[in-house]
DNA sequence: GCAAACTATCGAAACGCTTTTATACGAACC
DNA sequence: GGTTCGTATAAAAGCGTTTCGATAGTTTGC
């Protein structure tokens, strides 16, 4: 079978030395084309294939990136995180690189809580998604491990990033609605702490501001952000009390999909109409947007792509270790389906969408 | 920060050789317990952990498990396979393994599509989660590679398996349905190559048997078998083919909660209540079960449980490499929502669920 | 035409562990 | 009381790579 074939087989079989195996595997240094043919043909001829750990004990390199988010991401909002880990992977394995995944709690103890593969130092990289304590970030930074924050920001941290054009999208999607004659706009956000919901919040706020419409923007009743709830709860109780209020709204913009089919579902058990009373957006066109009664209007986020960014910024960056940090804004794009308007709307369907768009 | 320390320095700090360390370390041979509590007291002070790479050359063992999914798997019906790589990564972590996920297309072509990881024989174990070619299957097995198959299974191959009581959930499923009084029960799947699939229409055929409904059972109008499409769209299509057969049906069986979807799609724009007209039933209980309208009754798969014990078995196989192989059934629940009665229906909302059951 | 600079190859050290073998000591055996 | 056995520790031999000189032949520069 595939037996226990080293370097030194291909070495002697080739009638050269290890290193030069070595040379012509890593495509480095100075080899002559014939000898690099012949090293090649004996290499393929017997399938053979470096072992990994040797290469990288020699090497001090891994070939691993570590891969962190919360477990309440991972669980509960799994639809988007889990695409992001899928596109890290995707473009790690382009590049022979595994991913590594673990996830935190909201607690952070150095000592205790240490993700498993810093402690090995197993990674070259890692790869932070979503909101974790800021302890962890201020730890890992201070390791010489390169990291990426994917979808998280935090004031005092300058590391590399990708993140979301949240804005601009809750900006585009306010539009959207304003267009439509929605006057009476809400916002249902779940936790304040993550800069993404912030910068959403804000977006809706500057949309409202910059259409003339200051008295909504200023109406607390129209506003619902409260945390320490799940996501669809959110939805659902924002919607509840918002309506309670008396503010009167006839459109919803959600801080995310979940909140977005909670509303949808406090709406159906009030027996309202969607689009006819109100207008629903989310935000990250999460599979099932598509498929939800009816299909909800929200903006599409390129999650997978998300991942390959953070990929390729951790390549970059153990290339030249010194270079500047960078941050990756990627765009989102308003999926206008029926929760907003009865008429066109955009057709794809990302449940079944295909892995890579 | 956390420098370079190795084995040697902790020996020597102890006071002892690097082979005492090394066996404190893997709780093997013979230390006394003095030296042992003074060789562990170094270690704890100084956070060492030893460094994998090397461990795994001289064990020549990885510490890694590779987990193979179809990529038609992860991306479209990703609900349900990443949960299983999920809980196969709480269990490897649990036993200080790696999870190396890797996917793999239709096709299989033993030199060009081998899954990256057994290239460089970078796992000491593989899971293979759901569908894949027949090929790939019996590559590995021929590899002396421990392999489990979690919900998939291929008549000509002998290893351990992680499966779902297919048969005997959608069996449960249909008697929930005659017992509330439906009787033209039409059954809506997919590819036919997956034994998940058979098994759950040979439950559907045989539930009708025993209660006395041959004439169902045997009128193809009211089976819609068909591959080579997506789910929700098989889902759509397939009802639609039997609502216009002249078939008459009052309840769907669905293999899976995606085929559900699309069936409750097709329903709503034939303007056709759900469950007053027909009655539908899903398979998984993915998270959007429980929030689509109506709620979906549907046998619920405890998918993290299922990448547990995958992870189990090749845990004990690497123990025991000669024992006779196992076969994990894991048991499926049904969960009564609004899909199919209207009345006290199962509480628990699984988008919203936490990570563990 | 000779030093400097490439180009090509190799030998050997190093990477940080595990594991096998060796050594040493005391207790148990008959 | 010498042999055997069990316990405890250490020395040393790998594990399969990469990488750092070393060596030497071939160009290039002026």
């Amino acid at each position: 079978m595939v037996t226990n074939i080293t370097i030194k087989d291909i070495a002697r079989m080739a009638g050269v030395s290890i290193s030069t195996v070595s040379l012509v595997l890593s495509k480095r240094g100075y080899v002559s084309e014939k000898t690099r043919q012949k090293v090649e043909k004996v290499i393929d001829n017997h399938s053979y294939y470096p072992r990994r750990s040797a290469r990288h004990l020699a090497s001090n390199r891994t070939g691993n990136f570590g891969f962190i988010t919360s477990d309440i991401h991972l669980s509960r909002t799994e639809f988007f995180y889990s695409r992001v880990l899928l596109g890290a992977e995707l473009e790690a394995r382009d590049k022979d690189y595994y991913v590594l995944l673990t996830t935190v709690g909201n607690q952070f103890a150095p000592r205790k809580d240490l993700p498993r593969f810093l402690k090995g130092r197993d990674v070259d990289g890692m790869i932070i998604a979503g909101a974790v304590p800021k302890t962890l970030v201020t730890y890992v930074r201070q390791l010489d491990i390169p990291l990426v924050l994917v979808d998280f920001k935090l004031p005092s941290i300058r590391c590399d990033q990708v993140l979301i054009e949240n804005f601009e999208g809750v900006y585009q999607a306010v539009n959207h609605l304003i267009q439509n004659g929605r006057r009476r706009i809400a916002f249902v956000g779940g936790s304040n702490y993550h800069h993404s919901i912030k910068e959403r919040f804000r977006g809706y706020r500057e949309a409202l501001l910059d259409a003339g419409l200051a008295d909504i923007a200023e109406d607390q009743r129209l506003q619902y952000l409260r945390e320490g709830e799940t996501s669809s709860q959110v939805g659902f109780q924002g919607l509840s009390d918002i309506m309670d209020s008396g503010a009167d709204p006839d459109g919803f913009v959600c801080s995310n999909d979940t909140t977005a089919i909670g509303c949808l579902q406090a709406l159906h058990s009030r027996h309202m109409n969607v689009p006819d009373d109100v207008a629903v957006v989310g935000f990250d066109d999460i599979g099932y947007a598509v498929h939800t009664r009816p299909p909800l209007t929200t903006l599409h986020v390129p999650k997978i792509e998300m991942g390959m960014q953070a990929v390729r910024i951790l390549l970059d960056r153990l290339e030249k270790p010194a270079a500047s940090y960078q941050t990756r804004m990627v765009d989102t794009e308003l999926m206008i389906r029926e929760s907003t308007f009865m008429g066109q709307t955009s057709e794809v369907s990302h449940l079944d969408a295909p892995l890579v768009k």
